[in-house]
Parts: C-alpha cells; sequence; structure tokens
DNA sequence: AATACTACCTGCGTGC
DNA sequence: TGCACGCAGGTAGTAT
C-alpha cells in the first residue's frame, strides 16, 4: 500500500495510538510474515516489552521497544488498526499485538506481502533492508551533488532507478510518476543522459512532491475503514498517476499510461519528452 | 557491480 | 455464470 508520505502517516497515528503500551501476548496467523527470529521467538521476546517510541526509515517503520527493535515495511498492502480486544477479527489479519488495557494493535495484509524482524536494541541500521537505503528526501539529507554524480554513472531508465531506494528512499510508483511529470522527465529516460537542469529540477521535485504528500497525510486509493492512515487526501493532487486518459494539468495533451520497468507508468506525451543522445 | 526478471499473495475488473 | 488473464501504492532473490 504505502509509499513514504503514507508510512509516515501511519507513524504518527501509531505514536499516537499505540506509544506507551505495554504487549502482554503476541498472537501470529501467518508465520511467513514473521522474517526473524522464527516466529515462536519473535513471540515470546515480545512479551513483556514497551513500546518507547515510533520511528521511520524510508517505507520502514521502527518500533522502539524495551529491549528490542522490531521492523516492519507494509509492502504492497499492510495496514495497522487499532482495536478493543472485543473487537471481532476480520479477515486479512496476521498478526496481533495485545497490550495490557486489553486493547490491541492488528496487522492486516490482503497480499501477505508485509514483513516483521526482531534485532537487539538500537541496531536496526544493521538489517540489510534498512542499510541499502539512500537519503530521506529532504534539502537536509538528499544532496544535489550526489545525485548528480549517482546518475551520471547509472544508464537504466530514471524511473526504475528512483524505485530501487539506494539514491533517494521514498518514492514509490505513485510519487515517482509524479516527480518525473513534474520535472518534465521522460519516465524511460537513460540516468546519464539527463541534463544537470534537469536533475536539478527533478531533484527540487522529489522532496517537494514528497513533503507535500506528507502535509495532506498521504494518498488514499483503496478505501479501508478503520487502518491507521487512510484519511489521506493527496490524491485530489495527482496529476498524472491514475489520470490516464485525462488531460495534462500544463498542457492539456491526453496523459497516456504505459509499462515501464514491469510497472504501470503514467506520463504527459507533450510535456515528458524522450530523448536520444543527450548529457 | 549493474541490470533484468521472477517470486511472493489475494482479489477485482474485463473479455470471451 | 465461469474462467483465464492482467493488474494492483514493494522488495528480495537469482541469473546474466
Amino acid at each position: 500500500m504505502p509509499e513514504l508520505p503514507e508510512v509516515e502517516t501511519v507513524r504518527k497515528g501509531l505514536e499516537h495510538l499505540v506509544k506507551g503500551k505495554k504487549i502482554k501476548d503476541v498472537a501470529i496467523f501467518w508465520p511467513k510474515i514473521i522474517e526473524s527470529p522464527n516466529s515462536e521467538d519473535f513471540k515470546t521476546q515480545l512479551v513483556g516489552e514497551e513500546i518507547l517510541d515510533i520511528d521511520r526509515r524510508g517505507k520502514y517503520l521502527i518500533f522502539k521497544l524495551t529491549h528490542f527493535d522490531m521492523i516492519s515495511h507494509l509492502r504492497m498492502e499492510g495496514k495497522f488498526e487499532y482495536h478493543k480486544g472485543s473487537d471481532p477479527v476480520m479477515k486479512h489479519t496476521h498478526v496481533i499485538f495485545k497490550f495490557s488495557d486489553e486493547t490491541e494493535l492488528r496487522y492486516l495484509d490482503v497480499r501477505k506481502f508485509g514483513r516483521f524482524v526482531l534485532v537487539p536494541k538500537d541496531t536496526s541500521q544493521i538489517y540489510k533492508g534498512l542499510q541499502k537505503l539512500g537519503p530521506e528526501p529532504t534539502e537536509e539529507a538528499f544532496l544535489l551533488k550526489g545525485f548528480e554524480q549517482e546518475l551520471k554513472k547509472r544508464k537504466k531508465p530514471i524511473k526504475p532507478l528512483l524505485l530501487d531506494q539506494t539514491l533517494v528512499t521514498g518514492l514509490g510508483n505513485i510519487y515517482v510518476d509524479e516527480s518525473l511529470f513534474r520535472a518534465g522527465i521522460h519516465p524511460e529516460q537513460e540516468a546519464n543522459t539527463l541534463t544537470k537542469k534537469e536533475i536539478a529540477l527533478l531533484h527540487r521535485e522529489i522532496i517537494a512532491v514528497l513533503g507535500e504528500a506528507v502535509e495532506a497525510g498521504g494518498t488514499t486509493i483503496r478505501t479501508y475503514q478503520n487502518a491507521l492512515g487512510d484519511a489521506g487526501n493527496f490524491q485530489v493532487s495527482l496529476m498524472v498517476y491514475g489520470q490516464n486518459g485525462e488531460s495534462c494539468p500544463k498542457c492539456g495533451a491526453e496523459i497516456l499510461k504505459k509499462k515501464v520497468a514491469q510497472r504501470g507508468t503514467h506520463y504527459c506525451p507533450h510535456c515528458q519528452i524522450y530523448r536520444v543522445r543527450r548529457g
């Protein structure tokens, strides 16, 4: 489900609802959701832990516990719901964290792609998935100079390059299409053919679009009641994602959709022109 | 090392 | 209605 703005919105919701809660028990209905340790140890180690804080790095949530860091990735469709223990357990619920006050944090995931990992306290940065991440998409962390140097070295199309999280973290299929549109760059333009000017614009638009989406509480596409972080309204600000067949907000041309690196890709054929041999 | 493709899952809409 | 197929906000593993 989520890209950085949605995960950040979930983080804020969790901070509000479960910070300070003590874990009394854990129920696991789909053990593969637990990447490590094995689901039995995962449960045993969590009992008695208190949720001290909830951090985020890229699209990962990091629950800071008494003796552990619990890393959570929602992948495509993972979501958290906060419930009373007496509430009926809905379909697609795979993990339940039961608190000492008889409330529960439930993890639901239709496609079961999401993962949990438990590591010793303050060692989350060693986890492989977090280690590979590039800088957060902020002015302070994401530097134009480094971005430009990396792009010069890569010849793969810019869209899949931005999706791999190593140059900058947080973009997914929605915001990468929005960033490229706003910067006027074709999604298949090879990274090493981008001009200095285009790179600077792209850098600025990535930071801007993700920042605006965080402010809006993320984008809500499919609505699921009760899920933390589903109240975002950035979908009203999307300029190309899901807009195929509509008019380009800049020039009026028809927004097209095509496959790029196995992902549905939305773009304006007039504002985002592919050019051969540049840079 | 960089790149490309596939697996992991379920549900929904479309077309025959 | 039934069924096959493509598609969905992501990443890790494998092969080249």
